[in-house]
RNA sequence: CGGGGUGUAGCGCAGUCCGGUUAGCGCACCUGCUUUGGGAGCAGGGGGUCCUCGGUUCGAAUCCGAGCACCCCGACCA
């Protein structure tokens, strides 16, 4: 491709409204343009790159014996009320009526269009196991986009879905998607971690993400640097301390005038925090039906006053949609004080404790009256909750479930996961097959997702300098960039001309700088759009029969090269990167 | 949805507080000449619903009201 002809231009200064740096990188280099809030188009440049990844994605989906299709982005309402997720998911989920005033909804997922194919086609076992997967666009109406790439609302996802005769053959496709992740990941030059995961919508039991550790990332990832174990904090597990032990103590009441801080009120009574139990009240979301509005219920949690509560796990633990705070006047309907609430005597509230509360004897708890608190508050003896359950967060320090050693807090982007969904879709729409005794069974699918987009966005994150994009040969958009400093008819045009025809006949994708501009210009561009290799070539180095081959990711000057020995040298170098990449790409073992 | 911020040429910005010639600067773009190994120089030139609508006023980019868009933090989410 001639730079002359490019459809895009490079920008000096970055548009105000990118800070992250692979939002600010790839509208400098020109590879994308913003439409509107979470909408981009794909110039050239990008569109390059991408395939590329999804090449990489492609090739190792087809290895573990995946077979590309493509699903539509527009589906009908009913096939989402068949599995109840039309009143699970909000407002994310764009709806829409066709001319013939049937509701429709944009794609933000296909489990749906899987099931439904899958009950379709599927009816023996000899048909089972299969794997179908397509790279395709989804919409998800993001209250927040954010961060160029990382969060957006239009994105081409691949995802695949397994389908399965057992939950044996299940979990080999999930350990065949687990290595493939890291391959395809490792293949496009950036290190990702594997933890512990929330399902969300998708229900089921196990499921991992892959997250890229980076400060520009939105999720909390907690680690045990000793024992490997890493988990999303949402659902990170922990020992908790231990509690102070005693034999339980009548309750008595005490007064506790403005304190409305576990601090304070450990300081007022001389107990440590742990001796506390805290209250937070949420305003959980649940299934809501047609045309009916959400329907919401106050749940109390209940903790050790030194632990912070976890929203997902308490939504989890209350089987709720999800939550929000509740409003003081929520709680106060209730008969409850803010500050001052009591697990005791309260009624029409889902109670969920923390099971660092169920072992704490004698802990001081709110005595629902403005300004006091009980002392010797005993769970069993003075009150009980709906459920009890691990409804925790995880701090940095805290100690490791599986070895005890303090774990760290990390930030991630999610760039990809893969879940053991069972038969939760299969069963709402009626997917079976015939057993080798003629017995109806269930469908068992698994579903795994990549964003090719954030992927993208995450290997500039991974991969940058001071002068812009610097890729790994395996997404670069071109190979080799071949700057010509002529800018007239001579040696320096009728060599690079030459290169140029010849390389790109050899196979070599290049970005030829044909144009008219000074020196500068073009390494500055060159720098900024960061293909691996770059040659140049002027009057002065032909005059004594060399060219510079200079590698992107490695600093100082380039190599001066014989202009016989250029095509040759080129090749070599893109192979070392090549080979450089490929050594990444190791198995990893597999840990649930 | 809550908090904060920003909307003036393709990009970056000044002008707005305190209303008043034809709305300005840098980069980018076009023409010519010169220059030519790390964002060149000179000269000439094109490009604007000053986010939108309404109001105040003799007069609005500027003041008032409403709305919209985008960004950041949070809620939320993959």
């Amino acid at each position: 491709m001639r730079v002359s002809r490019l459809f895009s231009q490079t920008l000096r200064e970055a548009p105000n409204d990118a800070e992250a740096i692979s939002h600010v990188l790839l509208l400098r280099a020109g590879f994308m343009r913003q439409l509107a809030s979470g909408i981009f188009s794909y110039l050239p440049l990008a569109l390059r790159s991408l395939r590329k990844v999804e090449n990489i994605i492609r090739a190792e989906m087809d290895a573990i014996g995946g077979q590309e299709i493509t699903m539509p982005v527009i589906h009908p309402a009913d096939l989402w009320r068949e599995t109840g997720r039309y009143y699970d998911i909000d407002a994310e989920m764009s709806r829409f009526k066709d001319r013939g005033d049937r509701d429709m909804v944009l794609a933000m997922t296909h489990e749906e269009v899987v099931a439904d194919l899958a009950r379709k086609e599927i009816k023996s076992y000899r048909q089972l196991p299969q794997l179908i997967y397509q790279l395709q666009t989804k919409w998800r109406d993001d209250p927040r986009p954010r961060s160029g790439l990382i969060r957006v609302r239009e994105f081409t996802m691949k995802d695949s879905y397994s389908l399965d005769a057992t939950q044996e053959g299940l979990e080999v496709q999930y350990r065949a998607h687990y290595q493939a992740y890291f391959n395809i990941f490792n293949r496009c030059g950036i290190p990702t971690v594997a933890v512990a995961a929330d399902s969300g919508i998708m229900g089921g039991k196990v499921s991992h993400e892959y997250m890229y550790l980076t400060g520009v990332g939105e999720d909390t990832i907690v680690r045990c640097a000793e024992c490997g174990y890493s988990a999303n904090a949402q659902v990170a597990q922990f020992r908790r301390s231990d509690a102070v032990a005693g034999a339980a103590l009548p309750m008595e009441k005490v007064a506790t005038p403005a304190t409305k801080t576990i601090d304070d009120l450990a300081k007022l009574l001389d107990v440590e925090p742990r001796q506390t139990a805290k209250a937070v009240f949420f305003m959980g979301r649940y299934k809501k039906e047609e045309g009916v509005g959400d329907e919401e219920r106050m749940i109390f949690a209940v903790i050790r006053g030194d632990l912070d509560v976890n929203e997902t796990k308490v939504a989890n633990a209350a089987g709720a949609l999800g939550l929000r705070p509740a409003q003081d006047d929520e709680i106060k309907a209730l008969g409850a004080v803010p500050g001052y609430a009591a697990p005791m005597g309260l009624k029409d509230v889902l109670v969920i404790a923390d099971e660092s509360i169920v072992a704490a004897p004698n802990l001081v708890a709110g005595a629902n009256e403005e300004g006091f608190h009980q002392r010797n508050v005993n769970y069993g003896r003075d009150w009980q909750a709906t459920t009890v359950a691990d409804i925790a967060s995880a701090r940095a320090g805290d100690a490791c479930s599986r070895c005890g050693t303090g774990v760290e807090l990390t930030r991630g982007v999610e760039v990809g996961n893969i879940f053991q969904l069972g038969s939760r879709f299969t069963d709402a729409l009626g997917a079976r097959f015939l057993d080798e005794t003629g017995r109806a069974q269930s469908i068992i699918m698994g579903s795994y997702g990549i964003g090719v987009g954030r992927l993208l966005a995450c290997v500039v994150e991974h991969s940058h300098d001071d002068g812009g994009l610097v890729w790994p040969i395996t997404v670069a958009p071109y190979h080799v960039h071949l700057v010509s400093l002529a800018k007239a008819d001579g040696d320096a045009r009728t060599a690079a001309e030459g290169l140029y025809a010849e390389l790109t006949a050899r196979g070599v994708e290049v970005l030829y700088d044909d144009r008219k501009e000074n020196p500068g210009v073009k390494f500055n561009d060159a720098d900024l759009i960061g293909c691996p290799v770059r040659i140049t070539i002027g009057d002065r180095g032909l005059q004594n029969g060399i060219m510079e081959l200079k590698v992107r990711s490695e600093a100082g000057k380039g190599a001066e090269v014989p202009v016989g020995e250029i095509v040759a040298q080129v090749e070599a170098k893109l192979a070392q990167l090549r080979a450089a990449i490929e050594a990444t790409v190791v198995e990893v073992p597999y840990e649930v």
